[in-house]
RNA sequence: GCUGGCGUAGCUCAGUCGGUAGAGCAACUGCCUUGUAAGCAGUGGGUCGGGGGUUCGAUUCCCUUCGCCAGCUCCA
């Protein structure tokens, strides 16, 4: 005699159990329809899932967010199903939800391509036309593992056998296709109406690179045609601000065969990195840092010391000298410490912060470059900040400040932040780990953001936070770092003269706000589509002549600018002025400064913004203001 | 590094079921002296990523190598 709570609060009374399905009808036809799964009690099922007792009931139709996520989990089922269906040899293997669809790995004799999954998709929508029901049904574990075998699902019954042989397991059924699944489904294939297969690729099994490679196929499905066709144009328009197509149209650098992950900076692209190096440099010097420099090519013993040459030696390059080995440095903190170790240091020194902007090269395997953002040589805002362990919270929390700081000043305001805790093989004993990563909780905290835990990832000398960046195709990227190291000073006998006499190891923290220059100019130039605001362009405003008749007084114009401190270009060519505007607007110049007759005669300029806004004639000194305002907002918008 | 795809003019791309290539833009030359997103005409430009093989003949087919792209693994 089951009483159904609703999420209304009313109470609805059954005689005999019934299903979710049930409950919906009792409610009414249109729910009934709408019904993609129940959620009872908290937890998601299906809508043939009975309910025999008291529960409370909500029903889940495609307006609620895990309408979505079933739909789309079902989409991977309804791919699975088509393949093998087309396949028949091929083996289904796992096949979850990810942000905006799907995706389902398969082990195959032959890889599938595009024309296959042309095919695939075209069963699928077949498939899903037939409406056929999907039912659930149990099964014991070590009888599902016999099941699987002998349908020749190696793979399947892999995964079965890892789960407790007590256990029962659901199994999902539509029409000849049987799969291993958790669920819940929608309850019958015409719930999918909306879905693409994306592309395929390769993935090992379990995500381990010693297991076979298996082939994924990718799919986005969405509530309708209209969603979906909304997403397909959202990736479109995506794809446009990728940094690397901007960094060819604007002419900031390229890379090429000779230099594989290095890059060519040209001068645009060089104008927005020096600025960008120059904000960090103030930013830093304002708060106690030291900037150095150190070499670029170190002796090998360093790196023997430093545990660098034992643990990392195929990621570094290497080169010789008269029958001396040397490395080129991935990082800069063994340098550093050779640095704090010139003369003895005293607690009165702590915390000792020096900076570099060091050139590092790391080798990276080819199949990880990509454009600026993954590269072999790139250049960190990095800083070593040598101290105590009792200053370890204080310095972290500065840190935090600026960090948050410099990202508002480039606009960037979604941060992911993530803890990342002591892995199994670690140096340092468990009261100093407690110790660093209680401080960085605490850091974490005080800001009032949420952040993950990401137990075991830590570095094996000490915690770290990281803070992440996305990319224009929601690829994450890391950007800033703070890690506490307990390891490197004491490997390289860094010391200081205590309070009381005695001679003690430093902390050192290894911390970066933008990380690689590269790759924050990448997610920038990405960020703003190109348009950077003027403190970053480029170029800050063109002057375009109407005719030859002004060429000298826009040079007078372009002239004064230049010696005024701004980057200011004049494009005297005998060209139309709309084809002129057109060229650097798209060029994405903030500012183009027209100059005609009239505005020669008031010795004015005509202002037009990259956005096709006239700002109408102006003094050269309103300008100069307009435009100081400008690049004193940097990239806050408030 | 692994799996798959791709590599044609400065750029974006077409093409060749094996008979040494074409468009638009850009460049160059000339005309036009122009008022807020493309003025007109003409000209030049490619060892079809590199190496090897098959063939009378390869940009096209095969092998190999490098790079790029997507994803996976990795990222001190």
């Amino acid at each position: 005699m089951p009483v159904i709570t609703l999420p209304d609060g009313s109470e609805r009374t059954f005689d005999n159990p019934v299903t979710v399905r049930e409950v919906a009808a009792a409610i009414g036809p249109g729910l009934e329809k709408a019904a993609l799964a129940g959620k009872l009690d908290g937890r998601l099922v299906d809508t043939s899932q009975v309910i025999d007792r008291d529960a409370t009931l909500a029903l889940i139709t495609e307006r609620d967010p895990e309408g979505l996520e079933i739909i789309r989990h079902s989409c991977a089922h309804l791919l699975a199903h088509a393949v093998k269906q087309l396949y028949p040899t091929a083996q289904v293997t796992i096949g979850p939800v990810i942000e905006n669809g799907f995706y389902y790995d398969f082990a195959f004799e032959r890889p599938f391509t595009p024309d296959d999954l042309t095919l695939i998709e075209a069963r699928m929508a077949e498939l899903a036309g037939r409406n056929l029901p999907i039912s659930r049904s149990v099964m014991a574990r070590d009888e599902a593992i016999t099941f699987f075998r002998s349908l020749g699902e190696e793979y399947k019954a892999e995964l079965i056998a890892d789960i407790p042989a007590d256990q029962a397991l659901s199994l999902y059924r539509q029409d000849d296709f049987i799969d291993l699944c958790r669920g819940p489904h929608v309850p019958s294939t015409g719930k999918l109406k909306a879905f693409k297969l994306m592309k395929v690729a390769g993935a090992y099994w379990r995500g381990d690179s010693r297991n076979a490679m298996l082939q994924r196929i990718y799919g986005t499905a969405w509530l309708d045609q209209k969603a979906l066709k909304a997403y397909l144009h959202r990736l479109e328009e995506a794809e446009k601000r990728d940094h690397r197509r901007v960094g060819k149209a604007l002419d900031l650098f390229h890379v090429q065969e000779e230099a594989p992950g290095m890059v060519f900076w040209h001068d645009r692209g060089w104008r927005i990195y020096i600025e960008v190096q120059n904000y960090i440099r103030q930013m830093l010097r304002e708060r106690g840092y030291q900037e150095i420099h150190t070499p670029q090519i170190v002796d090998r013993s360093l790196w023997e010391r430093s545990g660098h040459w034992e643990k990392f030696r195929a990621d570094m390059f290497t080169t010789a000298s008269e029958n001396r080995d040397y490395a080129i440095k991935p990082m800069n903190c063994p340098c550093h410490i050779q640095v704090y170790n010139q003369g003895l240091r005293s607690y009165r020194d702590l915390p000792l912060r020096l900076a570099e902007f060091g050139s590092c090269h790391r080798n990276e395997p080819s199949g990880t470059l990509h454009g600026l953002m993954r590269v072999r040589n790139f250049v960190q805002d990095d800083a070593h900040i040598f101290c105590t362990e009792e200053q370890i919270q204080a310095e972290v929390s500065a840190f935090m400040d600026l960090l948050f700081e410099v990202y508002a000043d480039f606009g960037f305001t979604e941060v992911q932040l993530a803890l990342a805790t002591r892995p199994e093989q670690r140096v340092g004993s468990d009261e100093v780990w407690d110790k660093a990563e209680v401080a960085l909780e605490l850091a974490l905290n005080r800001t009032g953001r949420p952040w993950t835990l990401k137990p075991g990832e830590g570095a094996f000398y000490g915690p770290k936070i990281e803070y992440v960046l996305r990319d224009c195709l929601d690829r994450l990227w890391q950007c800033g770092t703070i890690q506490v190291d307990f390891s490197m000073p004491g490997r390289l006998d860094a010391h200081y003269i205590a309070e009381d006499g005695s001679k003690r190891v430093p902390v050192m923290l290894h911390r970066a706000i933008l990380g690689s220059l590269e790759r924050f100019i990448g997610i920038l130039i990405e960020q703003y589509a190109g348009a950077l605001p003027a403190w970053l362009a480029p170029t800050q405003a063109i002057v375009l002549n109407i005719t030859d008749h002004q060429a000298e007084y826009a040079g007078r114009v372009e002239k004064s600018l230049m010696q005024q401190g701004f980057r200011v270009m004049a494009d005297l060519r005998n060209e139309k002025i709309g084809f002129k505007i057109r060229e650097h607007t798209l060029q994405r110049i903030p500012y183009l400064l027209v100059v005609g007759d009239r505005e020669m005669a008031t010795e004015t300029i005509a202002v037009r913004t990259r956005t096709g806004q006239d700002l109408g004639s102006m003094s050269l000194t309103a300008f100069v203001e307009l435009l100081q305002t400008a690049i004193a907002r940097r990239g806050r918008t408030e």
